[in-house]
DNA sequence: GTGACACTAGACAGACCGGTCTGTTATTGT
DNA sequence: ACAATAACAGACCGGTCTGTCTAGTGTCAC
């Protein structure tokens, strides 16, 4: 017996279904009868409401970006000051990476199978944007003197822990981030 | 008209042209038929010398390891001391990512398509392993008060600069790990 | 009631996949 | 010279892929 997503509309079940097979098992493997299996639905309902598999995967990236941005917006709204919020991301990350189902950041594993081109490269650059603006304003607030060079570091620290953490399946890997960020944030006062 | 791997055995073409397919357009996405049509070699000499294609992508795995190995020992030797050799790491990397080819860490590309458990895991491990060890025997010989805890914080910074430099299509990502290494350096010794 | 609509179930098409098999050609050792 | 080996070319098999199409069902407006 396989388990069905069984809320809302099929559109909503179609996404939830397709946000956890693609990002457990990746977008390639995994074909359109996993997932309206999964969802619920029938296939004429898949590509009346997407059209194609592409645009499913597009939808599922972009959902994972808007996710993942309301999750880290809601969760850093527990610390205080911006210096406490740009190593809460960190905070954030190491959470995340310790649950059971973390397979890495959605976008890179997306990226890895796509083609130079393809709507899966924009919507990683959107997603990475966010991310990296999200330092930057942050860094700014703290009365960083160069926030864009912070920001950099920052992303540079949260990729490594993101791939440090899937790769070698150790979620300190965010906690080893986030101490390196911690001492450039002081340096960079 | 397609271009053919004119070098060497049979097996040795359907290396180079693994490599090329697999590292520039994915695993899944390149069908047996294609590989053996770039080797110029007939099917049944592919399954008489790797059995399967999941032998044959092991085969492409290991001959990255080691080409990545040979590449960075080789590269390393311009540079005299530890010292140097440790920030060298980053400028080998600045300079492979500067070419057109490159297309991010070739064991992330092939982990994001891979299930669990799979060849590709413990090939990935093999590689990843073989770099933390890089550092931490190069910050040992440095001088380095904790070796394995700089070498984390390298590894750290290589894995960063690798997405960064293929997500952000921007090589210059190696250049500000470096930087950063290099801070990270001073302060540990 | 009745037509419009949204959905389901599932057959189907055409392409492509990994893998096997047959048959042919070229080279090599003795 | 000849058997063995290695490589070639390509047909073929069963299965899976995305995507389309037909047919049936339930629901709601009016």
């Amino acid at each position: 017996m396989t388990t069905t997503v069984l809320t809302g509309s099929p559109r909503e079940r179609l996404l939830a279904a397709a946000n956890e097979l693609f990002y457990e098992e990746g977008i390639h493997t995994v074909g359109i009868d996993r997932v309206i299996e999964r969802a619920g639905v029938a296939k004429a309902s898949l590509y009346s409401t997407f059209g194609s598999k592409d645009e499913l995967v597009r939808a599922y990236l972009d959902g994972r970006r808007q996710a993942r941005q309301l999750r880290l917006e809601t969760s850093l709204q527990r610390f205080d000051t911006p210096h406490e919020k740009l190593l809460g991301v960190f905070d954030v990350m190491g959470e995340l990476a310790a649950e059971p189902r973390f397979r890495g950041c959605a976008f890179l594993n997306a990226s890895a199978e796509a083609k130079a081109g393809s709507p899966v490269e924009a919507e990683s650059d959107k997603a990475r944007a966010w991310v990296r603006s999200l330092f930057t304003d942050l860094a700014r607030e703290a009365g960083v003197a160069d926030p864009e060079a912070l920001a950099g570091q920052f992303v540079l620290l949260y990729d490594g822990a993101t791939v440090g953490a899937r790769m070698d399946r150790n979620p300190a890997a965010a906690a080893s981030a986030r101490a390196v960020a911690s001492a450039l944030l002081d340096a960079a006062l």
